[in-house]
DNA sequence: AAAATACAACCGTATATGCGCATATAAGGA
DNA sequence: TCCTTATATGCGCATATACGGTTGTATTTT
């Protein structure tokens, strides 16, 4: 019951919905996320471990950067029509649409961040 | 945005999990919540008007009884998937389906709070 | 070895949330 | 009209949560 608690109350804040919509895109490392989003390297690290604790993402590690992405065999094991409902609940949104442009483009921005990891 | 944040907000709660549950068996009033999950009748109260301003109740007035069911319409149209994904989260789950044993017998309980609206 | 980079953890503060108590409202009956 | 019942709401308190700034740690680059 408490994980169910914890996973809803991770999907109950606006810059946790904004981050899945984009690993919804693709698997991000924390300073994509922070700067496609425009928020502090902080908020996204911290949004991004609530995520994971609530058990909606997987982390791999490479080199400087952790990778963080859906992890789709534990979400549907744990809340089978969750996921599609969260992809439901954002599709049209604006905010959530421009967060996928901002993306694309973040790709190429920023010191080394978005470099691919050696 | 901000609806779909507050739709999850609503459900990152035990008691409003447990209430759902409740409201899934059957339409309920107030007093029935209250007593089934032994909580207050301002806990009662204040939770169900959150689920319903959340979009997932419809209220029926009867004479002195506010009667809380889920709103399967609503549900289906802006959270198609949700209301399974809620669901599935909570099957197996042994306090929930105390409740709901509790439940039954909480028709007959109290001072005159179950007995059928005239 | 030193500097830069990516990330996580800690700390203080502002805001949000949940709860109980008391009270208000609303409907029905004597 | 007054009383009871069912529900809703304002208020204050305790706690939870979010956030920014700073610091710490590990890894890569120079």
């Amino acid at each position: 019951m408490r994980d169910v608690v914890k996973a809803f109350k991770a999907l109950s804040d606006k810059t946790r919905l904004r981050i899945l919509n984009l690993l919804l895109e693709k698997e991000c490392c924390v300073c994509e996320v922070m700067q496609t989003l425009g928020i502090s390297q902080t908020s996204a690290s911290r949004n991004l471990s609530a995520l994971y604790d609530a058990g909606f993402l997987k982390l791999r590690k490479n080199g400087l950067w952790s990778l963080y992405s859906i992890d789709q065999e534990g979400m549907k094991e744990y809340f089978p029509d969750l996921i599609n409902a969260v992809r439901k609940a954002l599709e049209g949104n604006e905010v959530v649409a421009m967060d996928r442009e901002h993306l694309k483009k973040a790709e190429r921005i920023g010191p080394g961040c978005a470099r691919q990891p050696s």
